[in-house]
Order: structure tokens, then sequence, then C-alpha cells
DNA sequence: CACTCGTTTCAAAAATTTTTGAAATAAGGT
DNA sequence: ACCTTATTTCAAAAATTTTTGAAACGAGTG
């Protein structure tokens, strides 16, 4: 016969946390709701439930479950689901090269490979003497391919320390 | 008396490059329209009006002004405005090298930068007994640190051919 | 097997972003 | 100085995205 529960308050350390996720995420275009439970998860000491986690922030549990269905097929979420037990705990991937190499792997390979194909019926489809054409399909896949050959570095970039460290 | 003008018809390779340039633009967030107009110029022999963009694409000249302008403030189009003419030329940056390094600096550095700042702050804040929100800031910090040191490496991967070529 | 309770789904509502259209502005030409 | 035409601005409209809330679902439990 609680009127409000207090319990599960947000420490200012923490909602600053989870609001510098949500400028970060919105640079990649996504939703706020989403951010926040990635930065809740990312400041949890251990894993959390999706009803916790919905409570603490306040947002509905549909916006909890579309938001960790999200985060996880980034891969910046992981889910571990106790055998007997009808709910699961989630938790932040912490390691930004294995966060990185999720996203990689899921986002950016994928659009990579498509505008890669894209490209190849396009300029399978121009005459030779459509020039201006030509030319500007060429340049796109050069772009395409030094993308391509950048990514090994990129995740090289995030492996270690970041490099040449002292 | 012209009931509709054929002129400015867009060829179906362009077509397919600027919608190209959709699903890249919005990757990153980025509006259709802008998107469009940078496809347009980066398809274009030479430098075009605002009035032709707009046209040519079908959207009103309020589009296309915040369009270049956005543009521009990326540094992904140029203006180039002849003196004694009361219109200007604009032209894509089709360098990858330069467009990423004008993205990069105009849009992540400065987001880099007040980030960085942020956690400083907040590190600052903390008092020592505080180990959770110690640790987290700290990881925070180093990824922080990462991307920083990341960033040169970038650019070196888009500027000659991609790196080793054979 | 019926019950409970957490999760998922999805249509509708809310919020946000983008585009338009029209008025204000600016700058060249006469 | 005045006309003409390109551009900018900005409030309102349109389109899109995000969030909610409620119903359907599903997996353990008694």
């Amino acid at each position: 016969m609680t009127a409000e529960c207090t319990e599960t308050e947000i420490p200012p350390w923490e909602a600053e946390i989870i609001d510098l996720f949500v400028g970060i995420f919105d640079g990649f275009g996504l939703p706020k709701s989403t951010a926040m439970i990635y930065g809740t998860l990312y400041c949890a000491e251990d894993g959390m439930l999706q009803e916790e986690i919905a409570h603490r922030l306040q947002i509905s549990a549909g916006s909890a479950s579309q938001g960790l269905k999200m985060l996880q097929t980034l891969g910046a979420v992981k889910r571990q689901s106790p055998i007997g037990q009808r709910h699961s705990y989630y938790s932040a991937e912490r390691s930004m090269r294995r966060l990185m190499g999720n996203v990689v792997e899921s986002q950016l390979q994928p659009k990579l490979r498509s505008g890669k194909e894209r490209l190849q019926e396009l300029a399978a489809a121009i005459p030779a003497e459509e020039s201006l054409a030509r030319q500007r399909i060429q340049t796109l896949q050069t772009w395409q391919r030094k993308v391509e050959r950048g990514m090994p570095l990129l995740s090289k970039i995030f492996s270690t320390g970041g490099g040449k460290s002292k």
C-alpha cells in the first residue's frame, strides 16, 4: 500500500552518463529511450531485468522491449537467461573493441556490401560512351574500396590501448 | 505556354546515385532532400545554381537553401560566387579525403571535445569512495582517448589509395 | 490444466523532424 | 531610386519516428 517507491532512484553521476549516451546515440540516429537503456546498463553493477530498467527510466514496457531488442541486434547488450526462470538479465557490452566490432559487423558491413552490389550493377548498365556517368560511378567505387580496406584498420584502432601510448 | 518542361530530366544512372546517397546520408541522420542535393551536385558536370537544383529535384526553394547551407557547414559542398552576378554556383566536394576531413573536423571533433570536458567535470565531482561511479567514468575516459588517438589514423585511411594496393 | 506474471506486439497517440510556401531580404541592373 | 530576381527565413503543414498502452503470448507453477 505504498504510495510511491523511491527504491530505484538514479544518482546524478549516472544521470549524467545516461545523458552522455543519449547524445552519442543521437549522433547515430538512435532513439533516446534506447540510449537511456544502454546508459543504465552501462552503469549498472550487475545484470538488470527489463522490468527494473523500464521502471527506473520511467518508460513503458513496450519501449524497454523494443529498445533492448535493438541493442541486442546491435550487439551492444547481452541477454542472460537463467534456466528455469521466466525472466532474463541484460547487461551492457562495455568493451569498446567488441562493441565497435559488433556494430560494424551488424550495421556497416551489410550496408557496404549492398552498396557495392548496386554500384556494380549500375556500372554494368552504362555504355562506354556515357563518359560522365562512368566517371562518377568509378569514383564512387574507389570510395567504396577505400572504406572496405580501411575497415580492418578501424578495428585495430580500438583493440588495445589506442596505439602508441606513453 | 508549355504545359511542362522536360528540360532538366534526371537520367536513370543519376537517379540511382542520388538514391545511393539518400541511403548513406540517412545513416548519418541527414534529411533526404539534403542527400538528394548532394547527389545531384556529385553527379553534375559543372557547378549548379540553387534554383536549378531545386527545380530538378522538385523541392522548394526553402529546402534547397537549407540543404545547401547544411552541406556547406559540413564541408560537403562549396559555393563559388562570381563577382558581379547575383547568383552563386554550388559544387560537391568529390575528394573523399577532403570530404571526410571536413566532416570529422566540423562534426566529430567538437562533439569529442565537449564529451571530454563533461567527463572531466564529472570525474572531478565524484568522491574516491564511489568506486563504481569512478570505475565507469574511467572506462568512458579510456574510450574517449581511444577515439581521440584513432582520429589521425582515420584520415590516413582515406588519403591515398586505401593503403596497400598490390 | 488453469493461473500468474514477465515479455512481445502493434495500432494509436505523441513528439520530433522535414518540407513547404510566402513574406522579408539582398544585390544587380536600369 | 526603383525594379527585378535570387536567396533566406520562418511559421505552419506534412511526414516520419518514437512512445505508449493494451491485448496477445508464453513459459514456469501450483
